[in-house]
DNA sequence: ACAATCAGGTTAACCGTTTAACTTCCCCGA
DNA sequence: TCGGGGAAGTTAAACGGTTAACCTGATTGT
């Protein structure tokens, strides 16, 4: 493969010249430009990425994934990435999934550490994450989807749980229950919280097992609208975390011969792009996951270029479907 | 930060035994070693990677998407990605998500020159895709998900096919419609041929207006059903190259007040999660999406170490649910 | 007429590792 | 006693760029 010498040497120049021509600095007259680009052309010359790197930044952003890669799997993720890897490509900057050990937070350290990325995105933040502090003890930038650390962006999940339980409310619901997240999650308690706090605002409170924890998946939201059934009074409305735990629920309620959107109503949050295909199809709390991903990336990007670390909440909207009726 | 220079002085040493200590190579005393790593461990050491690669090789395998990282979001991909995730990690590999610019092609080909990346995994292979030769021709070694070149890995879709038309036939199905994937994917006309191989070897032909094309998305399975049914006869069964595209028939032919698994017989492909939750639960053939991600990493590892190319086809399973009866 | 300035370069140090080749020193066998 | 050989390091040349500092000759200002 070509270096820069064989190019300096093809166009008659020094290899300082093909480098200020290349990087667009100094001031090169068209000529000599144009004999640098032809050499450049003529040999197929492309410069080593680890040659740059060495000196000055990787142009590359580390995706920080703790629970294991199988939750890239889970669509909200997806989605999240899918913005991420959007906005970074807009920047010219590329996404590097840091591998995974047994040992997490340490591997995102050395990475980081090593210069193959100038940043870290952690994207699945659990609750008292321990690489937030390590990546800011070693003196690297990261932001995170969950409010820890300095640098953070998340769904107004609060926001969104007042959504879900006013639409509730103002269809006549007084005893309404939540299917809570994985608590693993740094989301999770938001969930909740967010939920009592809202209930409280519309004169509510929380029944007794009015909250079931529940998981991630469809099996996990199964078990948990199981235990609800059992409890001593059905609620007549179910607030499911996620779309996944929605869908499980779902299929319990149906299968006990109620009618989903009549006997019980039933939110979930995200609004991934089966919910409007599920039978009633299910209202749900619209997070914006890839903005939540492009949001990430801008703020890691401006805070590596020197500006303040800051946090940022998202908006989320509630769409109305089939799944939430009038309580009778 | 400490480079090895630094850890050399520490441990009154030259750089090269550091660097052989960390690298476990030649023969280092138990006394020195411990000296060295000592040095190491009191000023936190981490070896650049830059420095590394400019050697060697990068240890990262490169991700190249050219339909756009909204792909991403979709399920099926993401499960690819995370088997991929998932092996790489085993290996000790990074993932960079190589990013997009308008010349995909050759933003893809320059990522694997400049060393960035050792190889390039081709997730979303379009139908001629310029990929696959253009990495070939710049010496990149790179595996792609569907037939092209000489490394690739697929899911056995004929052989899908085949067992979804068997049991459509075995329950008496003799009018069988397929809606196909997005035409501008390499593994689309897969779908297409193995669809009408199927037929033929269960003794049935292809009818007037049999193959509709559809897309990718929920939508486009809407379109797709919507020709279907405005066709002079509707077929008693129907295949969808995709879940999502069974999902968006599904309430078509629900919304057209017909029943779903009675009057018209429904198959979708992948087997996604939301799949067994629909109403009534979708029959589907089931695609090992997690182990063609962990099986391409595995055949471009082999490769780079030095082992022919290979090519390999994974067995896909039938899911019999409720979305498929007894023609009547 | 002479210094200051500028355009258009070049030189060489530097980034931080790896590794082939070489040096020492010591031990052992003939 | 001498040479061979291995153990334990060291030296220094790569790897392929970037960039601060310097050089040269021509132009400008006074």
């Amino acid at each position: 493969m070509a270096t820069i010498r064989d190019v300096a040497a093809h166009a008659g120049v020094s290899t300082a010249t093909v480098s200020y021509v290349l990087n667009g600095q100094g001031a090169i007259p068209a000529e000599t430009r144009a004999r640098v680009i032809a050499a450049v052309v003529a040999l197929d010359y492309q410069p080593r990425h680890a040659a740059r790197a060495l000196r000055g930044r990787s142009r590359t952003l580390g995706i920080s994934m703790a629970s294991g890669y199988d939750r890239l799997a889970d669509p909200a993720m997806a989605e999240v990435l899918a913005g991420m890897a959007h906005e970074a490509s807009q920047q010219g900057l590329a996404l590097l999934l840091i591998p995974r050990n047994d040992d997490v937070v340490r591997t995102c350290v050395m990475v980081a550490r090593s210069g193959q990325v100038d940043g870290v995105l952690i994207c699945d933040p659990g609750a008292d994450d321990a690489r937030v502090d390590a990546l800011h003890h070693a003196g690297v930038m990261a932001v995170s989807l969950a409010p820890q650390g300095d640098a953070w962006v998340m769904s107004d999940i609060a926001h969104g749980m007042q959504l879900a339980v006013q639409h509730l409310v103002g269809l006549g619901h007084r005893h309404i229950a939540l299917i809570a997240p994985d608590v693993a999650l740094a989301t999770s308690e938001w969930y909740v919280d967010g939920f009592v706090v809202a209930l409280e605002r519309a004169g509510l409170s929380v029944l007794d097992g009015g909250v079931v924890s529940g998981g991630s998946r469809e099996v996990d939201g199964e078990a948990a609208m199981l235990e609800l059934m059992n409890a001593p009074e059905l609620p007549t409305a179910v607030i499911a975390a996620s779309d996944e735990l929605a869908y499980g629920a779902m299929r319990v309620v149906r299968d006990a011969g109620l009618v989903v959107g009549r006997d019980v109503s039933l939110i979930g949050f995200d609004d991934l792009p089966p919910a409007a295909y599920m039978q009633p199809p299910l209202t749900t709390i619209r997070q914006p996951r890839f903005a939540m991903g492009e949001t990430a990336v801008r703020m890691l990007v401006a805070q590596l270029a020197g500006a303040p670390a800051q946090t940022q909440l998202l908006a989320p909207t509630l769409m109305v479907r089939a799944s939430t009726g009038i309580v009778g």
